[in-house]
DNA sequence: CAGAACGTTGAAAATATTCTAAACGTTCTG
DNA sequence: CAGAACGTTTAGAATATTTTCAACGTTCTG
């Protein structure tokens, strides 16, 4: 496979990849390289091929075994540790899902329980009833979002009706 | 509703927001506030609520107003552009992901394609079955990807099992 | 029609992120 | 056990992003 295709390649991942809010450029550059590669590659080897420090190599290298994407294995005859692509997207975008969007949703529903908690100690029964209600919608959602995920994770279909069905909430008033 | 638990609330939907990956902190913040606000709120009263600048705050309500999170209201009375929080979050989701994650994925399908194009003309034969395999692969997984994006877009169950069902693979042979 | 009230734009400042090169600590080799 | 071969850490340089302030163009008001 000719060195000028698998260049496109690795630029073209490295482009998508940034745009992802998942992988940063070299992440993606590196997760290519290695895609396109038959058998494990070095830190140096992978540093040369796309222009890199070693350094940096290294730092991405490690996010990449972090998400499940890439393997570490040990090459007979060799100290340097040596790196495959994982073939099981599958597993890597649970583990996505998993550790940064859930994350991510588990935030807001922590932040929203706290602020439900502030409001009930500060302000007593009608002054707060918008926030409240707002607290709940917004709580109901992500609580469903939550819930996706787990099912997503755990291989079950998704339910996009019931998310579909939360919301429609907490309606205005005016003011002043 | 009290300033500091607005403000407390505002601040940690600013942090959820920041490690999303999709809005920003500033737009998180922006987002809490229209939320928890009884009433929609002009350029100025939102930018001297969260001590930023008239200017910063246009850019990022924009954005907002873009994802279908914030609407434009007109207030009768006032010559100002007001702005109130969205809550039908299922839509705004649907915009995120079909804008944002299906853009992402729509350009791996490209390089995807223009790679295997690549490959076809610079090699023949036996020579580079190991990446064309790779190619194929991975095409057929970001394919899922996009049927399953479609799917929830559209709200239909998200068909987590054929994802699961697609991959294992394109084997490694030993070099050198 | 003059001036005030807006939202937006553009250039520069402030800040955050990414990258490199050198130093370091460890593990292997002879 | 001395030195080479590693991967990692760190401090600073290079870059990108975010934010502000001032200028601008438009729309309303008297």
């Amino acid at each position: 496979m000719h060195d000028d295709v698998v260049a496109s390649f690795v630029d073209g991942m490295g482009a998508a990849s940034a745009s992802s809010g998942i992988l940063s450029q070299q992440q993606g550059r590196i997760f290519a390289l290695l895609f396109l590669t038959d058998g494990p590659l070095s830190l140096d080897e992978i540093a040369a091929a796309l222009d890199q420090s070693k350094s940096n190599v290294s730092i991405h290298v490690r996010v990449l075994v972090d998400w499940h994407l890439v393997k570490r294995r040990s090459v007979p005859g060799s100290r340097r540790d040596h790196y495959e692509a994982a073939t099981d997207f599958f597993r890597a975008f649970q583990e996505i899902f998993e550790r940064r969007f859930r994350w991510t949703v588990r935030q807001v529903l922590d932040v929203v329980g706290e602020t439900q908690r502030a409001v009930d100690e500060t302000s007593s029964g009608q002054d707060a009833r918008f926030g409240r209600e707002r607290l709940a919608a917004l709580g109901n959602f992500f609580g469903m979002i939550d819930a996706g995920i787990g099912a997503f994770v755990r291989g079950e279909p998704f339910p996009a009706q019931k998310l579909a069905a939360v919301i429609p909430l907490a309606s205005r008033r005016t003011r002043r």
